[in-house]
RNA sequence: GGUGGGGUGGCCGAGUGGCUAAUGGCAGCAGACUGUAAAUCUGCCGAGCUUUGCUCUACGUAGGUUCGAAUCCUACCCCCACCA
């Protein structure tokens, strides 16, 4: 139920089928986040036809609203949201890392005071479990201590060996909850910030609680500059297991997919596709498009000529930026939904050329059109 | 014709003697956003310059009072309301 079939490598860069109880993820692919059950703004259909393959949940979110008993009352995640493919589900170790002033860490687990109600709440590993396991997303990620890009070495040895301890107790759990291991699976995140020995420790932490059916790297793209993301990754990336899926959480940019998918990643989220949609910022090969700007005003030309989103392919600049100006909702939405093709097509581009073993000339062409357009 | 109200930076709109190149908002410009407390946030937004500051010009127009005026006085022009 949980299988991951590498069908080619090229270079670093891996093209594989990942098998999921609701359904395939072909990879490299990126996994839109739909924080609290739904991709803001947009409809499973369209989701679904920007070719997402799998999108994320947030345990913290649905746990505040509606609740998990809700969520199950209702026939879990998938039948709830009416998503009928995969779905991962993030633990709120982000969480932990970006409601800083909201919460209390001890060894137990954290004290959150919700954003919604300021009411009191405890996450702990077991907690998280079970509330994943409730939701039930084909994978749930393990309740994890993320520390900022700029960590210190204490600081990030301390989240690295915290998260390996909830990592043990969250296996203990899952296990439990998930006996026959039909259903769901879970996934642990390799910490240790932006130190080698740090991050390679976790790792090996890490596999020695195994088996695992996929692994996530965490704690990068959190303030620390990219060169060193990508020294991370090209350190961590000979350790991993060869077999399994990795999973790069809450990266990228445009940019950051290529290059991860150079160093051996198959997975991705991130929500900037979606917020800079939102913020009318519209990621495109030549550069990006701020739509509220004037120069759009009278622009009869989609946001990007290349793609083949069902904004771009039916949608003016000068009409998007209408939308924004006269705030109307439409206009986020096609924006954020164009952003996430883009990405998702990264993923299939990206693909076919490992497939074809011409992966590395696809990456310097994508890269050097890219790059150049975004520094005009 | 009379009475009352009003004319402020691209627009709307505060301000009623010095702390005012003038609160806000809109529009405009620039930027940020990476496992979503974000349809959000930040900066700029009269002109010019040798740009951590300086110099001009500016609150309908023209005068005046005052050390000092968008703010007070006079005249004029225009707008609105009501009355004739």
């Amino acid at each position: 139920m949980f299988e991951f079939d590498l069908t080619r490598t090229d270079g670093q860069a891996r093209a594989a089928t990942l098998t999921l109880p609701h359904g395939t993820v072909q990879t490299p692919a990126f996994m839109p986040v739909g924080t609290l059950g739904a991709v803001r703004g947009l409809h499973p259909l369209e989701v679904e036809r920007a070719g997402a393959q799998i999108i994320l949940g947030n345990t913290y979110h649905l746990h505040l609203r509606p609740g998990e008993d809700v969520v199950a009352a209702l026939g879990g995640l998938h039948r709830f949201t009416t998503w009928p493919k995969p779905m991962l589900t993030d633990s709120g170790g982000f969480q932990v890392f970006s409601l800083e002033t909201f919460r209390k860490i001890s060894e137990q687990g954290v004290e959150f005071t919700s954003h919604v109600d300021g009411s009191a709440r405890f996450l702990s590993p077991e907690k998280a479990m079970e509330i994943e396991w409730t939701l039930g997303a084909d994978i749930a990620m393990a309740f994890d201590h993320v520390v900022p890009g700029g960590a210190s070495r204490d600081l990030a040895e301390e989240g690295m060996e915290r998260s390996l301890r909830w990592l043990e107790r969250c296996r203990t759990r899952h296990a439990e909850l998930a006996d026959d291991g039909a259903t769901q699976t879970l996934w642990p995140i390799v910490q240790g910030g932006t130190y080698q020995d740090l991050r390679l420790r976790s790792l090996e932490g890490t596999l020695g609680l195994g088996p695992w059916t996929g692994i996530a790297i965490g704690g990068l793209s959190v303030g620390e500059p990219k060169p060193v993301m990508h020294r991370v990754l090209d350190e961590l990336g000979p350790a991993l297991p060869r077999d399994r899926p990795r999973y790069l959480m809450g990266v990228g940019f445009p940019e950051d997919l290529v290059e991860g998918i150079a160093r051996g990643v198959d997975l991705f989220d991130c929500v900037a596709a979606t917020r800079n949609g939102r913020h009318g910022s519209a990621w495109t090969m030549g550069g990006r498009v701020n739509i509220r700007k004037t120069t759009n005003r009278m622009d009869d030309q989609p946001l990007d000529p290349g793609c083949d989103c069902d904004t771009c392919s039916r949608f003016s600049r000068g009409y998007l930026r209408h939308l924004f100006v006269a705030e109307e909702m439409l206009g986020l939405r096609l924006v954020s939904l164009h952003n996430i093709r883009f990405l998702v097509r990264i993923g299939e581009q990206a693909r076919s050329a490992i497939l074809e073993n011409r992966f590395s000339s696809w990456r310097a062409e994508w890269m050097a059109r890219y790059l150049q357009s975004e520094t005009v």
